[in-house]
DNA sequence: CAACTCATGTAATGAGTTACATGATTGT
DNA sequence: ACAATCATGTAACTCATTACATGAGTTG
């Protein structure tokens, strides 16, 4: 039998934000769009009952600063306990992802249609990942510039941040690859008609 | 306001693999695993229901054929209007997917652990992407033997076949090649205490 | 003064997973 | 004999998205 209360994935996500530094929820849905986006999304309506929980299980503590609007604004911290759990999660190998790829699934069946109608798609996706990538690589470059040799120590929150990022970027380099060959095919089709 | 039945992204799944040849629901799960499953995964229980949704909208017709089981086996065949629901999808720019990734989550938080505790998760991560590749780049050949020039014309299956298969063979290079980098980062590390 | 961001909160719906049950065929 | 695969079906549950409501402060 399970837990009761097992922590689900979306959990540790925000335990890993708070190890770094303590947040409101609004916040915690900021990260969770960026930089950690990337690799993790959650809605604002899913962190909060996921905060509650964590709370209840005394993984964090919050302090609420009575704030300009209509409900006090609360900032998040992340207990002992918290940072336990955080770290007994951290070496538990990764459950598989379920991959979600609506362009893969389109493309599979890209032989309905014509080349001129499924064009656009891909230089769609194409501009995406080119914008993507170079904002990467902005950031990359200010963060070598700023960081050096701490962003080959891989005890600092700095690697951490940097490796993800090198990920992003091999990421998006290589679905930019695969787009520009999609288009080269369907244009090369497209002119001998 | 939303149309009554809106066709799920799951749905346009299912009508893609008809749209090749008929097939049963265990046979369209089995394709949700592979070959399809490398972009789009869905289990039996959630297929289910979809084929009973797209058979009401007429998008499909089954046959039922006696067969040995307790059930009788019914073989699904995508009808006129499917095949026009399914070009008509085609052409709409897909929507953004919300990126699950569990190891660059751990990644982003691994300076709270030591080098010797993360090494395996990246190293079984590398075990796994290169297994795929290998398995892919096999596909692939067997693919290039056999097809020829036809893998260069983007209307016929074979093509699409191709196509994603390439994305794969290039998403699991870049995967490997990463985890090469955050193995050697952690290995180097270790070494030096 | 309209639009946007900060910041919390609720409700309803849809998507997806897990566990279970039935039963024939095929391979070890 | 046992396990795996083929093949359908049901129920309970968790995860995730969407839409809505409140209200102050900031920016163009």
């Amino acid at each position: 039998m399970a837990p009761a209360n097992p922590i689900a994935t979306l959990g540790y996500a925000i335990l890993g934000l708070l190890a770094r530094q303590p947040l409101s929820g609004y916040d915690v849905a900021a990260r969770l769009k960026v930089p950690v986006g990337f690799y993790w999304t959650a809605h604002y309506s899913q962190i909060r009952p996921e905060l509650q929980k964590l709370q209840q299980a005394g993984l964090v503590t919050y302090e609420a600063i009575p704030g300009p609007g209509p409900h006090s604004k609360k900032v998040y911290t992340i207990t002992q306990p918290g940072l336990d759990a955080l770290r007994a999660w951290l070496t538990q190998p990764p459950k598989l992802e379920a991959p979600r790829n609506e362009l893969l699934l389109k493309t599979h069946s890209l032989w309905l249609a014509g080349p001129g109608e499924m064009l656009p798609l891909f230089r769609a996706a194409a501009a995406v990942h080119a914008e993507h990538l170079a904002h990467y690589e902005a950031v990359r470059e200010r963060m070598e510039v700023k960081h050096g040799e701490r962003l080959t120590m891989p005890d600092t929150p700095e690697f951490a941040e940097y490796a993800t990022l090198r990920r992003g970027i091999g990421f998006e380099t290589e679905c930019l690859a695969w787009c520009g060959w999609m288009i080269e095919r369907l244009e090369d089709r497209q002119d001998r008609g």
